[in-house]
DNA sequence: GTTTACCTTTACGTAAACGTAAAGTATTTT
DNA sequence: AAAATACTTTACGTTTACGTAAAGGTAAAC
């Protein structure tokens, strides 16, 4: 077994056009250090970890995320390989954004609500004033 | 009976403490139309109806929606008075925003899944590196 | 061999969402 | 009446997250 680990290889361009962004978005992400593409000659080679991080990136920022807070969260992620000190810290602040994830919650169920409510609303309406 | 509706009244600084915001924030919100106040003299008076405009704008953001297409969902609610052609349209509208929501709540399911899986190899680390 | 298609860096521009300072008004407290 | 407090408008400044040229390198296709 190569144990492959997926090795599959992908241009700014490819990925650009799998996420919908634009390269110049993707070439600012690694200027903000949030992903490290290899180099070939000095055309960027992107592999499966760089788009996994793309990815989070991407759903850090439709959550309500800054570039910021997002890169503190991916940076969690690696430091599982710290001591005991550090790892204590760790499970503290994901216990923080595990929190700041039900808020979202909360203001999602919120939301979703009130537009369930709107549709009843418009559909009595509808039906006030004839036929649907 | 007054049906009272409750008709407490906000200053702008009342609303600002209440919502962790600052003065200039609520000003702003006013100016690009998203809540109006009445006015005392020159001086704002906020009712209920404000509170409530300023809570959903608040909500909205933290879901990562834009101050321009919290406008559009606000607006929403305003628009149930309608006539059939736009009650259709409406339905239309809110149909996507829903669609919207159901996204984002993949993306929180999805990031607390991770967050949960961190925790369990953080607490799999503690434990080979000695007691919690 | 030159066009076409991607890739690169550098750098100024921009929209959104406020921050912040200046300068003034109105009321309440001392 | 002077000071403190809370409100106001006006306007320039700032951060974030890219957009958008400009100017060029490289490799396949015609």
């Amino acid at each position: 077994m190569s144990h492959d680990n997926s090795t599959k290889e992908y241009s700014i361009s490819d990925l650009a056009e799998e996420f919908d962004v634009t390269t110049r978005t993707i070439r600012f992400y690694e200027d903000k250090g949030m992903i490290h593409p290899e180099r070939r000659g000095q055309t960027r080679v992107f592999l499966a970890r760089d788009r996994v991080r793309l990815k989070l990136i991407l759903r850090g920022k439709r959550l309500g995320f800054t570039l910021k807070e997002i890169c503190e969260i991916i940076d969690m992620y690696d430091d599982v390989a710290g001591e005991k000190g550090q790892l204590n810290l760790l499970l503290e602040k994901i216990k923080i954004r595990r929190t700041e994830l039900e808020e979202k919650r909360r203001d999602l169920d919120a939301a979703e609500q009130e537009l369930i409510e709107v549709e009843g609303r418009i559909s009595a309406r509808m039906k006030e004033l004839g036929l649907s």
